[in-house]
DNA sequence: TGAAAAAACTTCAAGCTTAAAGTTTCAGGC
DNA sequence: GCCTGAAACTTTAAGCTTGAAGTTTTTTCA
């Protein structure tokens, strides 16, 4: 197989990644709205939050979450709104703050975090326990090269 | 393995996915925005216009790209003021219009694909072709799960 | 024929997202 | 102590996205 042939099969499998990706979040999307009434960004904030008891700073939440900064203001503003989220001052550096679950908010996540998982068990069923092992190989690798892209640029 | 191992295990393996995908999309929005000034959703929006050299109606537009009709027309709209696109009557049915690349968007967007193939390329350098095979059809089994769902509610 | 329903859009409000610019606070060197 | 640069955010402008509501046109069918 040429070089070029190699290049359309790797768009090929990009554009079906996409199609999937864009598939699984529709549906996501579609049952956390109706299931809980809340959005895909906050969900991911939160779970985020339910793995880090003692909190996350604003940035930590920006890094784990790979979106920017300004981004997870907005958010983390109006989980506080709902009660989900509490932010308290850092000891020791005034320009900090750290977000936390509120007791209301670990709860609501729980039940969300294990409709979730149903959906998700569901949507990838016929997904063999096989398949997975070789994607998560490739999807570690395309990971990987890009974060090592960031590094040396 | 008992069964909700398996759950956790699809769980993680979306995980990846969304992971991968993520990253994925923030280099090539950061390249085209960059090289080309434009954005992810114009350059989709683009690339289905490529495939059709009659033009797609806007309904058209926004089922293949599965997002909602409203979306589309914003980014057409753009695209328009851009003169990469332009949209013109259908015969036989006021309500509708068709969406073509202009000889301009043509020649931009055959700029930009040759860009995108060669990015996409190095993303993907690292997954081996057999890998894929393997991966493609675990997407395409999720991806054909959420569309028959679609179809029976 | 003449409603009534459906189709093809557009508009709207709300929220998400980014890059860039601005603010306050902290840390290091002199 | 004081200056400078960096860090941790927030704000802003622009664009993307959705679901819902609204408009115009077409189709259905009684």
């Amino acid at each position: 197989m040429s070089e070029t042939d190699i290049a359309k099969d790797r768009l090929r499998l990009w554009l079906r990644v996409l199609k999937a990706t864009r598939s699984v979040e529709t549906e996501l999307r579609e049952n956390l709205r109706q299931g809980f009434a809340t959005t895909l960004p906050r969900f991911d904030v939160m779970a985020a939050l339910s793995q880090h008891a003692a909190g996350l700073k604003m940035s930590e939440l920006s890094s784990v979450l790979k979106v920017s900064n300004g981004n997870v203001t907005g958010i983390v503003e109006r989980l506080v709104e709902d009660g989900h989220v509490l932010r308290e001052k850092v000891p020791g550096d005034r320009r900090a703050s750290r977000v936390r679950l509120t007791p209301e908010g670990e709860a609501e996540f729980a039940r969300q975090a294990a409709a979730h998982e149903q959906w998700i068990d569901g949507i990838f069923a016929d997904v063999a326990p096989e398949a997975a092992q070789g994607m998560a190989e490739a999807l570690d690798a395309v990971a990987r090269r890009l974060e090592n892209k960031d590094k040396t640029q």
